[in-house]
DNA sequence: TCTTTAACGCAACTCGGTTGCAAATATAAA
DNA sequence: TTTATATTTGCAACCGAGTTGCGTTAAAGA
C-alpha cells in the first residue's frame, strides 16, 4: 500500500486510479490547480464533472484547501498542516503572480493578528500578496 | 447641477438617469454591491447588460473598487480615496461578515507591511478579514 | 440645431460549475 | 470467495454570472 493510498484512505476516500492521480498532482505542484489545469494535467479521459466532486471530497476531507484566484476561478493547494474534515487550519499568506497568474501558498509569512474595528468581530484573516513569482522574474 | 453629476462629468461620464441613480446607490451604500443586488434595488426596469457596463464604467474611471465576495461574485464599493483612471489607490481592509455575506470596507484597518519571501517580488498586499458584522451580532 | 459619441436594450452566447440518475467499482461483511 | 452496501464515475442536461454584437436612443459640444 503506497503512501497515496494511505492518505486517502485515511481521510475516508476511496483509492481509485483517478483519486490517487489527482491527489499525487497536489503533492507534486509547488503552487495551485485549477479543475481545468487538472483536466489538462491529466488528459481528457476523466469527466470534468468527476473532477469537479473529487475536489469537493479532498476539500471537504482537509486534503486541499482553496486559495485565492485572479480570475476568480476555483483553485485548491495541497494542505500541509493538521487539516481534516472537522476543520481547516491555515494561517499562511497567498501570493497571486501577475504574470503566470498563479497561486502560492507562502508558508514562511504568517497573518500578522489584526485588531477589530468599531463593532466588527473578527474571526478570520486572509492575506493576499500580488506580484511577480521566482520563475516570472527575468 | 447636482453633486452626482459634477462627479459623473469629472470622471468623464454622462449623467444619464440610470447612472446617476446607481452613484447613488454605491454612496448610500455602508457596504458594497453586486450587479444583482443593483438591479434588485432599482427594480427591474434597467437591463442587467447596462448594469454590468455601468459597474465596468464606473470602476475603469476610479469611482467604485472591487471588493472580495464570499461567493466570488463581483462585489463593488465607492472609492474614498483619490481613485482615478490612472490608478486606484487602496490600502485598507475588508470584512466579510460569516451570516449576512456582505463586505465592508475597513478604512480603520491599513494593510501592513510585508517583508518579501524567498524570490517573491510582493507589489501589492490585500488583507480580507471575516467574522460577524456589527448589525448580525445579536 | 446638427453632429458626434456615449449609453442603452435586446438576443444570443460563453463558460465555470452543478444536479439527477443509472452504471461501475471499491470496501466490508458473511 | 461471494455477497451486500456505499462510494465513485460518466453522461446529459441544466444553471447563472457575465459577455458580445448590433441597432437604437439620447447626452454633449460645436
Amino acid at each position: 500500500m503506497t503512501d497515496l493510498d494511505l492518505v486517502l484512505k485515511e481521510h475516508g476516500l476511496r483509492k481509485t486510479t483517478f483519486r490517487k492521480e489527482l491527489l499525487s498532482l497536489f503533492y507534486d505542484s509547488n503552487s495551485s490547480l485549477t479543475a481545468e489545469e487538472v483536466k489538462n494535467i491529466l488528459g481528457h479521459t476523466t469527466d470534468k464533472v468527476t473532477i469537479y466532486r473529487a475536489l469537493d471530497a479532498f476539500e471537504k476531507t482537509g486534503l486541499i484547501h482553496r486559495v485565492p484566484d485572479k480570475s476568480n476561478l476555483t483553485r485548491y493547494a495541497i494542505c500541509h498542516s493538521e487539516c481534516s474534515s472537522i476543520k481547516h487550519v491555515h494561517n499562511h499568506a497567498h501570493f497571486i503572480c501577475n504574470s503566470c497568474n498563479e497561486t502560492f501558498c507562502i508558508n514562511d509569512i504568517k497573518i500578522p493578528h489584526i485588531e477589530g474595528a468599531k463593532g466588527f468581530l473578527i474571526k478570520n484573516a486572509k492575506l493576499t500578496l500580488e506580484g511577480d513569482c521566482p520563475q516570472c522574474q527575468s
